[in-house]
DNA sequence: TGCCAGGCCGGGT
DNA sequence: ACCCGGCATGGC
């Protein structure tokens, strides 16, 4: 089982190479994206952050001081808006509560602490808290979302009924505590699931994993 | 034109 | 410990 969680990586890493994740410019950006993802394309997301960038509030203090309703207002395009935006302004009280505003101050900290933190805030559950602790924070966390599970169970890995904490501790078992490689496994199963799982059918035949 | 997208919460069993 | 409805926009 482990050697087949190290060989998909090596399958993925030699067909697609390195993917630069997480695709945003700073850490902060990175913590946003991971809260407007939640259930929501990734085309939409960026619009709300494009949204947020334009009205020249893009900065853990300037997004603090801006109401909740004009928060909603712009974020509006990812969805789920009036959610989010309370879930961001929560994650903003806590993060200037407990480290000031500055994301080398929470990094200090052990990860397993800092993840029990970030799940006990209201809209971070298991996903965006370990998206957060890896590519924001660069901790050795593994992250599963909805593409890994369907992969994996769709290799006979997992199976369907498996919790959060289960596919996790198969990732981890299986390989080193290495937040780079980590980084690259999961955007690696994004790349496979988007190119050839969810369209073009026909490329399918042409899976790397086959 | 309905279904889906890089979840999470709250209430029910 | 699971299961479910709600949350909402834009693409196909």
């Amino acid at each position: 089982m482990s050697r087949k969680i190290r060989a998909i990586y090596k399958k993925l890493f030699r067909a697609f190479g390195q993917q630069h994740w997480w695709p945003a410019k700073s850490g902060f950006e990175v913590i946003l994206g991971a809260i407007l993802t939640q259930n929501t394309s990734w085309r939409n997301v960026q619009r709300a952050l494009l949204q947020l960038k334009k009205s020249g509030n893009f900065s853990p203090a300037g997004l603090k001081a801006l109401p909740l309703k004009e928060l909603s207002q712009l974020i509006r395009p990812a969805g789920f808006y009036n959610f989010k935006a309370a879930y961001i302004k929560e994650f903003l009280k806590f993060f200037f509560k407990e480290y000031r505003g500055s994301l080398p101050k929470m990094r200090l900290k052990n990860k397993d602490l800092l993840r029990a933190q970030l799940l006990s805030l209201k809209g971070i559950g298991p996903e965006t808290a370990d998206s957060i602790l890896l590519y924001a924070l660069d901790k050795p966390v593994f992250v599963v979302d909805a593409y890994t599970r369907r992969i994996l169970s769709r290799h006979h890995l997992i199976k369907p009924q498996d919790s959060y904490t289960d596919i996790q501790g198969l990732f981890e078992r299986s390989l080193e505590q290495d937040s780079k490689m980590f980084n690259e496994y999961h955007a690696l199963l994004v790349k496979l699931a988007k190119d050839y799982c969810l369209k073009n059918k026909p490329k399918c035949q042409l899976c790397p994993l086959k």
